[in-house]
DNA sequence: GCGAAAGCGGACGAATCAGTCCGCTTCTGC
DNA sequence: GCAGAAGCGGACTGATTCGTCCGCTTTCGC
């Protein structure tokens, strides 16, 4: 890939900042249009760097994932077991509530290198999950699958709730409910 | 409303039948089209008798709505408040897990009758939830929307598991966090 | 500055889907 | 049976939105 030209580059940055806001509140199937005009372009701009909506959408939430997964090898890196799946728990539901789209995007992303890093967060995860399970932190019946169902359950309540502060409750009711 | 032609009546019935179906199986955004090609009619035959697709969609809802009212209400009747509220979780649950749809689309839905029967069994899952409250079944901190919101949560998170009996333990696990 | 390459964006095409309309068909009361 | 009312459904309209294309503009090495 050469170089951009400098007002290439610009545009460039300010579709994906767009894009990123544009999904995070309106979802992602959110329009093109909407994105073009947030980001100040036409929306033949936005087509050119990508050429499908998919493509746009698997870029940023290429961004977002890495971090993620950064964080997540954080927690998973922490002495006490339990405490680092809780953490990360808190931490996932808020990234998720901030942006909608993340959750739901990563699952309609059928790309290659998103399907890998989704893989790579899936190990860390289950990790993380495994140990909090060997310390007891976690009831031995569930396997590191029903967890993860469990948490994206949780965050995508979050979803629906009208008072701001319901998420915190809910991811308190399934930590609760996690426990032996 | 006068009485309908018999081969209307049928069609009615079928166009109902059908779109409680696709509804259910596509989720409350599925096309009109799909819904009249299920029903064996022209789609034209369905705005005739719902004059928009919003329309069509809350007669399909308050069928289901009233069915889970007068469930609700029995639950409600129970002596014991815990083991009545723990019983409508499950029948809830399992009413969900068989159409997705049910619980989206009221969200969406804005007609005042659904509205007012939406209302009337938020009143009677409240009134469930308060009784179980009292009886020290459910944390004090937890309303009937929370409660709806994570039980439709654990519901959706066993559509993401691949063992079928998953769904059992996703309610055990958010029973027992419910509790305080 | 200048010319070529890169980039831009609005007009356009195609697909999808809600909702309308009207000529033809089917039912039903008599 | 028959006449007229009721109903049917497919063609059509209009809106929306993804994705393409090409004439014009901007950038940048020289």
């Amino acid at each position: 890939m050469t170089v951009l030209r400098a007002d290439a580059q610009r545009n460039l940055d300010r579709i994906l900042e767009a894009a990123a806001e544009a999904f995070a509140e309106l979802g992602p199937d959110c329009a093109i249009d909407e994105i073009a005009r947030r980001a100040g372009v036409g929306h033949g701009t936005v087509f050119r760097r990508f050429p499908t909506k998919e493509a746009l959408r698997a870029a940023v939430i290429r961004l977002h994932l890495h971090e993620l997964l950064a964080r997540a090898r954080e927690f998973a890196a922490y002495e006490d077991a339990g405490r680092g799946f809780e953490d990360f728990v808190w931490y996932a539901a808020e990234v998720c509530r901030r942006d909608r789209a993340l959750f739901e995007g990563v699952e309609k992303c059928t790309f290659d290198d998103v399907a890998a890093a989704k893989q790579e967060l899936h190990d860390v995860v289950n990790k993380l999950i495994r140990r909090a399970r060997r310390d007891g932190a976690i009831r031995r019946e569930l396997d590191a699958q029903d967890v993860g169902a469990l948490v994206g359950a949780a965050i995508e309540a979050t979803m629906h709730a009208e008072r701001p502060d319901a998420w915190r409750r809910y991811v308190r009711v399934l930590l609760d409910g996690l426990r032996p």
